[in-house]
DNA sequence: CACTAATAATTATTATGCCAACAGATTTAT
DNA sequence: ATAAATCTGTTGGCATAATAATTATTAGTG
């Protein structure tokens, strides 16, 4: 296979998952919708399932910890989440949408679907499918068991030590 | 068009940029190249093109301003590019690789090479072309032309004010 | 029961992205 | 020739991302 063939594919991602969210976040701002593109993803899950740990949360919607801590101040500032003491394990919080968040979500949706309606011109459910078996080809290629990660880690020890 | 089939694809592409980006980091990483992917992407089109200021520079790799300035002035930080002083413009700065730039970039590439082929494993050159196609399209269906974002902002004046 | 492991969440640090605002240099228009 | 507009690059503010380190709590083991 020619690697330079495809020496462009991660910029090509990169610019595309980047022009996706301003594209997005745009048009939040132009309706006055007061949420940035990553609150919108947490804000739609926790619509699915309203009883979520932080951690389970961060697994759903492919969030670090530290990310999705931020994203969860920031919504509760807003006043659209809570945090409820997990009963059984006071380390963790369930993670809820209040009244006013649930509003939001219902009154947003029907646009974020229009938005998102927008980047699909001129492409079929074919093209769908196709874009989504190959960036899930490629995910599974690159998620590294931990296996992976410390023989990564061992073939080449600390060199600066 | 049933627009449930498509909610995810925003999620999709930028869950799989950020695995790309990750996996080509820890690499790097793994081996001790004191660099970023970003920085990575500015060093490889220098390489090509040693005689740009920081607008083309930035036009070409897609990235703004203010983060090209960063990136800069980071690669500068490492000895491994320079500025010099336009000789007609006193505005604008050329980039250049330093010797330890051009250095590095001839020894990091066979390795940035490997890692690139790494996420296509079990894909074709046709499933390449599909991608670019279908990732193309997406970005000129939501690049704005000067008048869109007007427009947009003229359906939705300030309501806050 | 005490000691250690592991887990949940947070904080800190560095880098990037986007917006807005700015300063200085240069071009254009009057 | 001078004022206005434009161009080039920088800085500041806020949000996101990856990693490491920290705190608090729970679980596991002898």
């Amino acid at each position: 296979m020619p690697t330079d063939l495809f020496s462009t594919y991660g910029d090509l991602l990169d610019r595309t998952a980047r022009k996706v969210k301003q594209y997005a976040q745009r048009r939040f701002n132009a309706e006055n919708y007061d949420i940035t593109v990553d609150q919108w993803l947490i804000l739609r899950n926790l619509n699915q399932n309203n009883d979520l740990n932080q951690s389970q949360l961060a697994e759903i919607t492919e969030k670090d910890h530290p990310t999705l801590t931020r994203i969860i101040d920031l919504l509760c500032k807003k006043g659209l989440t809570e945090r409820r003491i997990h009963p059984a394990d006071r380390r963790s919080f369930t993670i809820h949408l209040t009244e006013l968040g649930k509003h939001h979500v219902a009154e947003w949706s029907p646009k974020m679907a229009e938005i998102r309606m927008k980047a699909w011109e001129n492409l079929t459910e074919e093209d769908y499918k196709s874009l989504k078996r190959i960036l899930d080809t490629i995910y599974s290629n690159l998620d590294l068991k931990v296996e992976d990660e410390l023989r990564i880690k061992n073939l080449h020890p600390i060199a600066d030590s």
